[in-house]
RNA sequence: GCGCCCGUAGCUCAGUUGGAUAGAGUGUUGGUUUCCGAAACCAAAGGUCGCAGGUUCGAAUCCUGCCGGGCGCACCA
């Protein structure tokens, strides 16, 4: 079912093109000046200068048209054309009374089930997770479960950096040390990971061996694959608890190793089709195109040594890609900085012929992230913050605030453990994803794990809040009604509830959760006052009261699905 | 040097793709609890939308030029 904005612009797009103009003028939207209209239809005035008339007049033969239609109970002309539309409660209650039925709270789901795979995450072996992880993780995770809930099959997958240089250093550090093949704990990874790079940043002999080693793994040597393997297992169980902790879930474990195999025939199938070239002793292929307005480098396939470059991995896990799971789109989730590679290596897929040009290939890329001095976020002390430790910090704060209410008391130790663990990650979550993707941000530690405004918990405050008013409700016997009777009280939310689909509809478009972070916060706040202002128990007016319920009750319901999607867990009570 | 992104209230950010009086949170000030959860609600103050031109009925939004900040430009990932 459509959302009530996309019902009236269908009847005004029709009313457009009965005078000759075009339909995409009947757009109708919520009305940015609520004191005047509930919508508006701002068409008659871009008409006005295609059809080279007064927009007034255009405004007025569009409102004649219109007023046959018995779901306005108002239509207004304003200023230079405006054309302002109020609906009848009736009819919005109707409306209202189907979305409620609706499983899918009146989101459509897309025809066709077609496959999207999402690569996010991107954490490092070897490496701990720090807060840098964090933004490709939450985004990535909620870009899932929206897509998933447009009807494709969404398909996660954290593709690990597994392969390359880092991995021939750590290797032959080990060897250096005389351990190699002996088992390994992460602290121990964690520790030769930056001993390893520093002693080949500065003694060119031990990245010659590192370089040496790099190859030898990517050729298979058994000793190094061996080694190689134990410290994946070891890295792989610390990330599963990072992302088991943040509720981010993947559905593919894949790294850049597994596509090594891939790599030969595909370069060989380059080579032998003319893209791949010889250039200052490395197989590039060149992406230049014309139009380009700046020098775009080609994409390097093998070094000069042979070796492989990320980009050739990233284009073997699009050949991968498109023969398993045989995708309509690949979206990237990682830090806009790489959007250069990106391009080059889209362009690299479509000319290569590895992707149809049908195929969409998107790097959903996000800001870099600042410390509140606006400069790379670091700790105190100068280094990077483990993810680990920031959501500790935040479950810690959970418990203060906890321990502060007189609600805790009478909980056991299990479900107090269990609220500020979703308080926490709530907190998290909703202060990332509140940002536009594409921005740089600040990286706040108080005010991501900060509880009162526009925060996370404020959210699962007023979810709670419902839950215990409807809890109560039905203790009195009392049950939402499936009619929505409106007053002057119930109006605003009521209008609210029927934006959802369009703010769906935009967040999957252009792969921008913020907007429904925005949405869920407006939800909120706009109930919070509805309930200030409305006693809803002790409502003597049968008729009423179970509407209000039923307001509650969608409420309710739309911010379960709206926080789902963002990836965060409302607890019973907090 | 070339290119990309950003510049909106003291601070952190929205702004539905060109619409009416630019909105939130935080911070500041004042108010609200014999009543469904005060992690709340109501209200006030706070703005040359970086600057200057241009396009038009109409610009935070589009175009041009500056200023300021961030980032990237072939054998790292």
């Amino acid at each position: 079912m459509a959302s009530i904005a996309e019902k009236l612009t269908d009847i005004t797009g029709a009313a457009f093109a009965a005078l000759d103009l075009p339909v995409e003028l009947g757009q109708v939207r919520v009305s940015d000046r609520p004191d005047l209209a509930q919508f508006q239809c701002n068409g008659a005035m871009a008409a006005s200068k295609m059809a080279k008339k007064n927009p007034r007049e255009i405004a007025q033969a569009v409102v004649e048209a219109l007023q046959s239609h018995k779901e306005f109970s108002k239509i207004e002309i304003a200023g230079p054309g405006f054309i302002n539309l109020n609906i009848t409660d009736d009819y919005l209650a109707s409306h209202l009374a189907q979305s409620a039925g609706d499983e899918r709270l009146g989101v459509e789901k897309i025809a066709k089930q077609e496959t999207i795979v999402l690569d996010y995450g991107g954490p490092n072996i070897a490496k701990p997770m720090h807060v840098g992880h964090l933004r490709s993780s939450i985004i990535g995770d909620s870009l899932r479960r929206i897509c998933d809930f447009a009807g494709y099959s969404a398909i996660g997958d954290v593709h690990m950096g597994d392969w390359g240089r880092p991995m021939g250093m750590i290797l032959s550090v080990l060897e250096a040390r005389g351990t190699l093949g002996e088992p390994v704990t992460m602290d121990q990874l964690e520790e030769i990971y930056p001993a390893a790079a520093k002693a080949c940043k500065e003694d060119e002999a031990q990245m010659e061996k590192a370089r040496e080693a790099t190859v030898k793994l990517q050729d298979g040597d058994e000793t190094y694959k061996a080694a190689w393997k134990q410290f994946i297992d070891v890295s792989v169980k610390g990330m599963k608890k990072n992302f088991d902790a943040l509720g981010v879930h993947f559905d593919l474990w894949k790294g850049e190793a597994d596509v090594h195999e891939l790599i030969a025939p595909m370069v060989n199938k380059l080579k032998t089709n003319g893209f791949a070239v010889e250039s200052e002793g490395a197989l590039v292929i060149s992406v230049e195109q014309e139009g380009d307005k700046k020098e775009m480098p080609p994409l390097i396939l093998l070094k000069s040594d042979g070796g492989v470059m990320y980009g050739t991995t990233d284009l073997a896990t699009i050949v991968e890609r498109m023969e398993e799971n045989n995708p309509v789109k690949i979206i990237y989730v990682v830090d806009q900085r790489q959007s250069l590679h990106f391009e080059q290596v889209f362009r690299a897929a479509y000319k290569g012929g590895i992707v149809p040009e049908n195929i969409e290939l998107t790097h959903a890329g996000f800001g870099t992230m600042n410390g509140p001095d606006g400069k790379p976020f670091k700790t105190r002390a100068g280094g990077v913050m483990r993810l680990e430790d920031l959501i500790s910090m935040g479950i810690e704060k959970a418990q203060a605030r906890l321990a502060e209410a007189d609600l805790a008391r009478d909980m056991d130790k299990g479900e107090r453990a269990d609220i500020a663990q979703k308080v926490a990650i709530a907190a998290i979550k909703f202060a990332d994803l509140q940002n536009n993707r594409i921005a740089d941000y600040v990286f706040d530690i108080d005010r991501m794990t900060s509880f009162e405004g526009k925060t996370g918990p404020y959210l699962l405050y007023q979810a709670v809040r419902i839950k215990s008013l409807l809890r109560k409700a039905e203790g009195q016997g009392f049950k939402p009604g499936k009619e929505f009777l409106l007053r002057d009280s119930d109006r605003s939310l009521a209008l609210l509830l029927t934006e959802l689909p369009n703010v769906f509809e935009g967040a999957l478009k252009n792969y921008t959760p913020h907007l429904l972070c925005e949405y869920a916060y407006r939800l909120a706040q706009e109930f919070s006052s509805f309930y200030a202002a409305c006693h809803i128990l002790s409502e003597e007016d049968e008729a009423l009261r179970s509407s209000r319920l039923a307001l509650c009750e969608l409420t309710q319901s739309q911010i379960v699905l709206v926080l789902g999607l963002l990836g965060i867990k409302i607890p019973e009570r907090m």
